[in-house]
DNA sequence: TTGTATGCGTTATCAG
DNA sequence: CTGATAACGCATACAA
């Protein structure tokens, strides 16, 4: 092969050094290294020389060798369960978006729901000496040693949405328990007395939080719970469905479904429909999520919106502040977003005297 | 701060390194690499030392310090326009799974459609000295020289979905063209002899190139193609609503609509069922992209599916077939996926006897 | 204000 | 089969 040239030219796509800069202009590589961090002891006029012949050259950075030196990278680690889901794609999407204002990469690592993926992925990510780590914990994680490794190492951790429970953690979750309130006690004051709730599997917590969010709206207004009107499921459509089918049994059936997902909110009002009931009319329902899909069916679906962009970004913001506190954080930091409440035609029983059909209509 | 220890103990998450290793086994640090590595010049009574110690102390090698020293990392970029459409984000979901089961990781970056910000990406993934690009150009692109600085730079490129035109470039494509084909040719095996087109900008190949499909089959069943029944447009579902209000006052309006886009046709089919159209009865609706809400929508809509993973997973192993080749590859490798017409309601004019709802019904 | 020297953790090239 | 040594490109403590 062709022995490196003596002098730096960008003849080829070569990468310039720093070396193959102070070479040139005959000064040492401290100065060059120092003008193009803008370090205060360097004149201006050394200052213009450098930053032209890099420009001439096109010099680029090594990241690689500044993280290695430096001991930290500009790279933040996300894991996902999936990325392909909604959820999950707006909140990296916000998260990239934060991280590039402030000069990181992300790098995506999918657990796929498995706690022993997610424990490799950590320790790839730790290898790669990332600057921090952002997660939302897979569903069969029930060992949380792995993160444990990350703090000890002395890499920030950030958890979104799924954090683990009773653990003093830094996470940014969204109160699903509001969401469940707003959505049930929207639903009363349309009028409805006999609210049901299809729910998710209590393990998980946001699952958990939106059943509270519910009981909640019930107790304040002076309604008790009914457990034949909560049906436990694993959110699909079917489950949806299966639970209004059960519900009409009942001697007195419900006047209003609260879903904790939009998928079992669409079975609810399709196998309402199809036994002939109004909606909202004679059942009134909300779902949870905001799917692309409760717009676009007929009637449109009133659900809670999660704010997965900004769950994304105050994460990334989270994560870097950590990071530049270097641990001198002490105790854990938790920040809760708020649930928007997006009424639409689902559950609108009363006629809104000139009002838009979503209450606050932020989207686009 | 306190000095480093002499002998390497896993005491705080302290990382242990090579040279901890060699010293407490009181061998070279060549050996201990050599033996992690898996050279064949090591005894196996070595090997097995060296291994051991460092399961006991839980080594983890440092990536960066690798990556450095070999001048590339196992790092992919990925590029895309942005990450929550569920296009890119199925796209990516099958990257991350392909690069990972090849030891690779992914960095993603959104260009937001921006030529500035995809030339700063691509810049920025220079210097993070990643292994390969794998890119989907965004709609403002005109000037592609910074993807050139990538291969000059000696880093394979790979572009996916949306490719330069008329460039000997690397690249994994679906057949929009086929795709187009797939759906018109349906239309017409149903009996319908006037179908209309929903077209976006043609400055896209991939409109294009449904349009083109959409010719062609007209032409093999010897239908003259009309202009009149192509709307040009910016493929919303107000655009789609639109073209079929104007079509609704031709003198001999469509009796089926193939629109290159999912939210088109659902716009096409509810402007249809508001005028009293019966769909599929007097108009037959065929969509693109294979959208969650098309099996949702009251008929469903038939559509294209882009096997979006597959094309992640094909555009991730080409690129690393380059990498491996180191250079040696010629001309550009072009991979063409060919796309899958899932018929539902919304075209089904004909009853099938028997048979089900989606020709192919792979999905779970 | 600038330069010298050293090290970050790994791997490759020698020589033994 | 193993070891000493020199890079990779950058950043900093220290000296001038």
């Amino acid at each position: 092969m062709p022995p490196r040239k003596k002098s730096a030219a960008p003849a080829t796509g070569a990468p310039v050094s720093m070396a193959d800069l102070a070479r040139e202009l005959g000064v040492s590589m401290t100065t060059i290294s120092r003008a193009l961090s803008d370090h205060h002891s360097i004149g201006p006029e050394m200052k213009r020389k450098v930053l032209k012949l890099a420009k001439k050259y096109n010099y680029q950075p090594n990241r690689l060798a500044s993280a290695l030196r430096k001991g930290r990278s500009k790279l933040l680690g996300i894991i996902v369960p999936y990325i392909e889901g909604r959820f999950f794609a707006r909140v990296v999407h916000g998260m990239e978006t934060a991280a590039r204002q402030a000069g990181y990469h992300v790098i995506i690592c999918q657990s796929n729901e498995e706690e022993a993926q997610e424990r490799r992925n950590i320790e790839a990510l730790l290898n790669l000496q990332v600057a921090g780590i952002l997660t939302s914990v897979a569903r069969t994680t029930r060992d949380y040693q792995h993160f444990d490794q990350v703090t000890e190492r002395g890499v920030p951790l950030v958890f979104f949405d799924r954090r683990p429970d009773e653990r003093p953690v830094h996470a940014v979750v969204l109160d699903d328990q509001e969401g469940g309130y707003l959505a049930t006690r929207h639903l009363l004051q349309q009028g409805c007395r006999r609210v049901a709730h299809v729910a998710g599997p209590q393990y998980l917590n946001i699952y958990r939080n939106r059943r509270l969010g519910y009981l909640q709206a019930l107790q304040e207004a002076g309604i008790p719970p009914d457990e034949a009107l909560i049906s436990y499921g694993d959110m699909s459509q079917e489950a949806g469905a299966a639970a209004l089918r059960q519900w009409l049994k009942l001697p007195a059936p419900p006047d209003a479904v609260f879903a904790a997902g939009d998928y079992a909110a669409l079975g609810v009002m399709e196998a309402a429909l199809s036994s002939g009931l109004a909606v909202p009319g004679e059942l009134a329902v909300v779902g949870f999520s905001n799917e692309t899909f409760t717009v676009i069916s007929k009637p449109a679906i009133s659900s809670v919106e999660q704010r997965c962009e900004e769950m994304g970004q105050a994460a990334v913001r989270l994560l870097l502040e950590l990071i530049e506190a270097d641990g001198s954080v002490l105790g854990p930091r938790q920040l809760v977003l708020h649930p928007e409440l997006l009424v639409r035609a689902s559950s609108q029983r009363l006629e809104v005297s000139a009002a838009p059909k979503e209450t606050k209509p932020r989207r686009k």
